[in-house]
Parts: C-alpha cells; structure tokens; sequence
DNA sequence: GATGAATGAGTGTTCATTCAT
DNA sequence: TATGAATGAACACTCATTCAT
C-alpha cells in the first residue's frame, strides 16, 4: 500500500501521485491521499511541486519527455513509411497500455469539454480560446491547456510527420493529413483507453502490425 | 440565457442541464447553475429527477433512445454492408457532432478511469469489476456505470453486427470482430470529440463516406 | 456566548462577525468562530455575505451609513462654523467609541502599510496605485481598497468641508486645508482607538467642545 | 534585490527583514522571503533571533534606541517650551517618515485591537489586562504586548514631560496633560502615515514649526 | 556555526443534498 | 406541488518552527 520508505521523498510523492491519479482520475484525486501513500507531510508536496497540478504535470512530463525520445528514435531508425508506421505504433501502444489511466486524464480531464477552452493551431503558433462566446478563460488556464496540448502535440506530430511524407511520396494516398493522422492516433488511444482489446493477448508488435495492415490497405477483402 | 419558462418544469430542467453539462462537464456542473437558468427551485429538481446523476443519466438517455432507433433504421433500410457502414457512420457523425460535449462526458467522467471500474462482457451478462484489487465498488457504483455502459453499448452493437456480419460473408477480411468494429467506432468519436477536424467544412455524408472508403481500401496507394 | 437565536439567521451572522473581527482583528478572525457564535453552519454565511471580505464590508457600510448620514445631519443643523466642528467632533467621538476596534481594522488593517496600495485623489477621481515599483497590485485588490477608502472619504469629506468653508469666509487661518482636516480628523480617531482617554471619564461633548477650543485657539495661554 | 552578502549574517537578516516588513507588515511577512533577500538560511534566522516575532522586535528597537536617545538630545539643548516641541517634532517628523510603515505596525499590529489586551498605567507600573472579560491573554503575550508598549512610551514620554512642564510653568493652559500630549503625538503620527500630507514638498523642520504655532495658538484668525 | 528539508495544524471556500413550509 | 434556506463534509494550500546533519 505504501510506497518505498528508502527512495527521496519528491520520487515517494511521484510514485504515490501515479497511484493515486490513476485511479481516481485529476479532479477526485486528493493531496491528503497522495500524502498518506508517500508517508509523507503535507507542506512537502507543496515543496517540491507547488502545488496539484504541477505535480500532475511533472508526472505527465517525466513520462513523456523519454516516451517521445524514444518515439523519434524508433522511428529515424526503420527503413521505409510503413516500417516507420509500425515501429511507431509498436511504442505507442506499448506506452499507451502502462499509462493508459494517465493519458486518459491528459486528453479528457485536462484538455476535455469541461476547461471551457478550443486551442486553434495558427501557422506555428497555438492560440487558446474560449469555448464560448461570453467567458474568456483566465491566462493560467490558458497556459495550463496549452501545456497539456503540446504534451499531446509532441507525440502527434512525430506521426504526422511520417504521414505527411507518405503522402509527398506517393506512397500514401492523398488527403488531409492532418485528419488522416488523428484518425490513426486516436483509434489507438481510443482502444488503449478501453483496455479491452490490445490487452494481454497480444503483443505490442502484433497489434501494432495489424493496425498498420489496415491502415494501409484496408479491411475490405 | 434562461430556458423557454412557458415550457414544463421538468423539460426546462432538461434544457438547462444540457447547457451547463455540456459547457462544464458533469463534474464541475453545479445544481445551482442549472436551477438558474431553468428558473426553477432547487428542491423541483431532486423531486423530478432523483440527484444530480439520474439528471444526467436521463439528459443522456433521452438523446440516446432515438438516436439509436435511428441508427438501426437507417443499417436496416441500406442495401449492403458497405451502404450499412456509410450509413451508419452519417448517423453517427451527425449525432456526434451535435452531442459531443456530453458523449464525452459519458465516456470520459462516467465510464472513465476515474470510477475504478472495469466492465467484463462475459457471453450476454455484464460484469463490473474493480479496476483495482484493493477496493470494490459500491453497488450503487456499480449499476451507475453499468448504465452509461449499455447506453455506448447500445450505440456500439450495431455497428458490430454489422462487421460481424461482413465477416461472416466475406466481404471483410476475416480477424477480430470486436477489435475492429472499437477501431472504427473510437477513431470516428474521438475525431468528432476533438471537433477540430470533421467540423464545418465537410457534411456528415461526405465525412462518413471518406472514412468506410479507408477503412474498406486503406490508405495506401 | 451565542448570539440570540430568535433573530433571523443574517443578523446573527452580522452580529457574530463584529464580535469576533473586534477581538482579533480582521486576518485573525476566523469564519468558523464567527459561525460558532452565530450558530448556522458554514455555508450559510457564503450565502448571505459571498465571502469573508465581504461580511466584513457589510459589517462596516453597515454601521457607516447612518454615522455619516447623522454627521451630515448635525453639522447642517449647526449655526456657524465652531458650532459645526463641535456637533462634528461630539458625534464622531460618540460613534468611533462605540466602533474603535472595527474602525481600527478598518484603517489599519485595510487601508494600512500591508495591502502595498497607495490612493491617489486626482480632481474627482480616486486612483490605486501601487506603494512598491515592481509590483501590480491585482484588479480586485484595487477595488477593495478602495472600497474601504470611500469609507472613511465619506466621514472626512464632511469635517473638511467645514474646514475649508472656515477658511473661505476668514474665521480660519488660510493654510493647506487638507492638512489641517487631516490632523484634526486623525488626532481625534486615535485618540479614541487608542482608548484611554476620552474614555468614561468624559462625554463626547464635554471631549469635542475641548478639541475644538485647542484648534481653534491653541493650547498656549 | 539581495542585501549586501560581505555583511554579517544578522545584518544582513535584519536589512532584509526590515524592506519584507515594511512591505507586508508582521502578519503577512513571511520568513521564507526575508531569508531569501538575507541569502542565509532559515536555521540561522531562529538561532540569530529565535523567532518571527523577536526579529521584528529586535529590529524596532535598534531604530527606537537611538531615535529616542536623538529626542532627548535635541530637546536638552533647546532653550524653552516652545523650541523644545519644535525640535521634538523635527525629529519625530523625520524619523517617522523614515519609518512610518514599520511604526503603523508597532502601533496596529501589534498594539492594536487584534491582540485582545489593553494597557494600564497605575503610577509607575505597567499592568496588561484583557479587552474581553472571558479569555485572559497568555503571560507570553502580556509580556510581548508591554514590550511595544514601552517602545512607543520611550518615545512619548518626552513629549510629554515637556508639556507638563509647560503647564506646570504657565506657558500651556492648564488641563489633562496626558490627554493633549497623546493628541498631538497620534495627529502627527497619523499624518505621516497616511504619508500624503507632510510629504516631499515640505522639510521636517518647516512641518514641525507648523504644527506647534497651531498646536499653540490655534488655527482660529 | 549554519543549514534547509520536513512538517501539520489551521484557513477560506464549495456544493450536493435535505426538509420544513 | 414547489420551494430555497440551511447545512457540513471535504479540499487545496500556507507558513512558523524544528532538528538532524
């Protein structure tokens, strides 16, 4: 129940924040629980992360940061686009089946209906708005969306990438990119999230060949 | 700003909540911001409709029930299965878009990780299950999730008779049934929840057909 | 101990507050002492006050509008200037007596060193600006304090105007009429908040008759 | 922004903890961020001064000492009544500007109405008593109330002797000389707080002639 | 001597739900 | 039937102080 006693007290609360917002979600999450976890007071949390949602998002990014490292390696490693499409998803489901609570709370929670806030990709720059015409959404709300956004952004963007260039290359058909790169990723994340499929009877690999077969070439016989 | 006050209190407070829940999500959704806008009395409230979650629950089922009805005619009326999947995919591209604020809190905070349950579908019956070993849910818990579980269930099964049945006569590559009807299902909810692409530039038609095209023939040149 | 309980909840609320914001202090009262003495449970008080920045407010305007309503009263009755100094002074006396601890906080606490706002009378207009160069004080701050600087404007404003009148007609020195409303203004208010003399010993019109036979003609002999 | 390291540590805690309080007053400086300006460590604050409240008092009276021993000296060498409450108020004046957001905190904050105790002067005893009949301040409390107690007597003190002499003499008009001395102390005290009048425009020396020819002779024509 | 990591009691505030009228 | 006044458990966060190194 409780968490190594012997390791630092910021990887005690980290370890007991993981824990506890997976299993709660970010909302119903509370500080005294993750406390309770890292055997742990209250004012060192506050500490070390300053407050909830920082510590959330130290977990998030800590997570992240090799996670896409590793999906830029990956992928400057395999030869042709569909290898390049396969080794993504390969990591991507393998990722996504660990941290699937996590990332269900990135996307839905923090970058969800319920912030009020549209992000609008202009160019090369993000621009958060609000959902509705009658309320502006405060600045560090709007920092705090474009933080979580850009945490999705650096894995979406390696897949777009690799999609964009087998369009360029003929070997994909042609189209909107970016829809054909969202419908591919969230298919994914989507059926990581539900935990159902993709469990433990197959491999990432396998899965991952699959998707791809279908992707490239359909279900139709 | 306030709800049609010639109309029935109940069917005001309908009107309200679907306004608050979806700008809110169904957490951050307050009883007193409903009751303001429906101009009724807090208590009307709890006498129509229980507490806060059977609100919701019939806000949700309400929408549910002709929409799935819609969904079965428009697959019965079409000749074959690819005409069965376009169709299908329009009823729900349309459905969705209008309602996706409140699908995703269906999908997110109600059947999320955030309730501790995993549901199991063993041959015909519905099991809950707690997502972790430690605790188990409530049975209140349980019948609460179990709910918005047959309302996406509801939605999900035709589209699965339908790839079963492609399966079946051949017409679709043979594999997991299950996996595929969740990929297609997923990838068209989530591009919809993320309502930036699917959105004004494309009717719900053109949309539904783009997608079964590269879900039958792929991608790939 | 407890406030009397036949009175309506809000009232007691009030009645509670300026008992314990006189005995602590304004920071060092707490909502749930105020509660306890006004015996209603916690929301109650956020319901009729909003906050408890604003129960203090109400607290204070409360008692303030009919003071300066009454300083107007007396000082338009009075026949010339002295007389109008002393019906001011008398009534002043009586009520900051009555109301020193509160109206210390009010001085202190509110408008004093620690909220980092400086007031600025320009023509008409009252400005807010910050007593350090590096930082902003917010919006709401700003408003707040000059919410409780209006307050105490409203009381001066009457005394100053007397002031100024005396030395428009020659029955006063000519000099910097702001000051000596100030001074005056200010030699009486902490003579009082500090409450050891003018005490008991004194009615407030015996006190305001000698304060202002020194300010008028000196304590030299 | 940080204080000059080559000084001692306790120097260097006392100028920062000097600029904090005098930026926040006592209640809201915190020790977090005078230990940050000081560049030392929090240990060193507690064994330096041993607590919150004892820094700020050690800080007060190493200005007061000096400040009351220049009273003294300034008002020893004036020739009579009249040069001595100017000189007295030459050095009030300038010193108070100097100081006044720490000394509004020395006469509210820590002698004001939060404290729950009053002071009583029987003879030559100094006796702290309760402003409330139900709750006897604590000795710890007695004990830190008296201590700023006397800070501010060391300073009026002096005033007051002359003023007792000046009645005693026949200069003053006779009357409660307690009474007219707090007066004159608290309108001049006051004014500087409130740091608008008897500011740049005017030289100590120019305010204090001022005050004492009105103070003396009084502002009717 | 000097440190700063760690603490936890204490605070203002929110909001679903109840129940007397 | 409809109301809305009243509630209180629950939560994020602060900060003076301690003490092992």
């Amino acid at each position: 129940m409780h968490v190594d006693v012997s390791l630092p007290k910021d990887q005690r609360i980290l370890l007991a924040a993981e824990q506890v917002f997976s299993a709660r979600g970010y909302e119903k999450a509370t500080v005294d629980e993750i406390i309770m976890l890292a055997d742990v007071g209250k004012g060192t949390v506050y500490k070390y992360f300053g407050n909830k949602e920082q510590l959330f998002y130290k977990l998030i990014s800590d997570k992240n940061t090799p996670f896409v490292a590793r999906l830029k390696a990956v992928v400057a490693d395999a030869a042709d686009i569909e290898a390049k499409l396969v080794a993504y998803m390969t990591t991507m489901v393998s990722f996504y089946r660990e941290h699937y609570a996590l990332w269900q709370i990135v996307c839905f929670e923090m970058l969800g209906v319920s912030n009020g806030c549209r992000v609008l990709k202009e160019n090369d720059d993000y621009i958060i708005l609000s959902r509705y015409s009658n309320v502006e959404p405060s600045e560090k709300l709007k920092e705090q969306v474009l933080r979580y956004y850009m945490i999705m952004e650096s894995e979406f963007i390696i897949l777009y990438e690799i999609i964009a260039e087998g369009m360029r290359t003929g070997f994909l058909k042609n189209g909107d990119s970016q829809i054909a790169t969202r419908e591919l990723f969230w298919s994914v994340a989507m059926c990581v999230f539900n935990q159902r499929e993709y469990d433990s009877r197959f491999e990432a690999e396998e899965i991952a060949s699959i998707i791809i077969d279908r992707f490239l070439y359909g279900s139709a016989v």
